[in-house]
DNA sequence: GCGTAATAGTTGAAAATGTAACTATCAACA
DNA sequence: TGTTGATAGTTACATTTTCAACTATTACGC
């Protein structure tokens, strides 16, 4: 066990706000709450659902298994979520007629013209945000996020 | 609407792995549920219970509202997880007489023993995923988390 | 002191999540 | 072609989480 040099007082075995993990998941937990007032309140969406929203915006169509790859859920919510959006009228689905299996997913009109408003108000968060801090801030912050991405699927399996 | 100069295709209007937020917590998911996989498999412990159990072991003595301020979370979690770790045996209450709403709550020798182990697997989990980075990758990271942490405490209420 | 508001912590019910089992379809290959 | 195994997606059920309401106690203003 070491000790403070500034307190002079014993360090506990461990220093929790300076354990990785918990401070990975309380910036996400902060962060995550912070933007998900955004489509809560505007379009009384879960997480699963934006998400699932936001792919296939990005995709054009995909199935749900791409879904599951693409936005790192469970295959259980993105199902859930698909049924979601879909009772709301905001994606269609077609089975494949070649694997039937699969179906392929695409937005509707309303569908884009929700995820349209989203991706603004998803992008003028994050400028905000950023706009707050230094340039130096925003390159750690971006250095940091690829080092950890970059050392979680390789460590991570 | 930008041109990927690499693919040559149209970006799409939010592009859902460089979002921060989604960044930040797929990555607080990957190393949660890892870092899980410690205190379930060897103890049974639910997060909240983990995170209290650290809060305890760092603090010696704090009051559920201590624990919610240093461990970010709900105080229904808290409340939950020290009922479960007092039926566990691992702490005990004893309520403040000069203000009798509060109560202070300290590990028992058993709770002791269980942060010790728990810390030392912590300590070494971090280790050895630093281990596995280079020094700019580790530097990368701590400077991210401390951009974001600073940032964040200014930019969310 | 007395009424009102604030604080510490708990609890019930609804919503979300996780886990495992399930259906349907397709692939591989003897 | 028939059996075995994989894959896409759904569903049931148990566990967690959330939200709001609640009890008990203390603080404040007058």
């Amino acid at each position: 066990m070491m000790t403070d040099t500034k307190t002079g007082r014993q360090d506990a075995p461990l220093v929790l706000e300076a354990f990785l993990p918990y401070r990975l998941n309380r910036l996400a937990d902060l962060v995550s709450r912070d933007f998900a007032r955004i489509y809560k309140d505007r379009h009384g969406m879960t997480r699963p659902e934006w998400r699932v929203l936001a792919s296939l915006g990005q995709f054009g169509q995909a199935t749900a298994s791409d879904i599951v790859a693409h936005s790192s859920q469970h295959k259980t919510k993105v199902s859930r979520a698909v049924t979601a959006l879909e009772q709301r009228g905001w994606l269609k689905r077609e089975t494949d007629e070649a694997d039937r299996r699969s179906e392929h997913l695409t937005l509707t009109k309303a569908g884009l013209r929700a995820y349209g408003e989203m991706a603004v108000l998803a992008r003028t968060y994050e400028d905000r945000y950023m706009a707050g801090l230094g340039e130096k801030e925003r390159r750690a912050i971006l250095a940091g996020l690829d080092a950890m991405e970059a050392g979680f699927v390789a460590g991570v399996k």
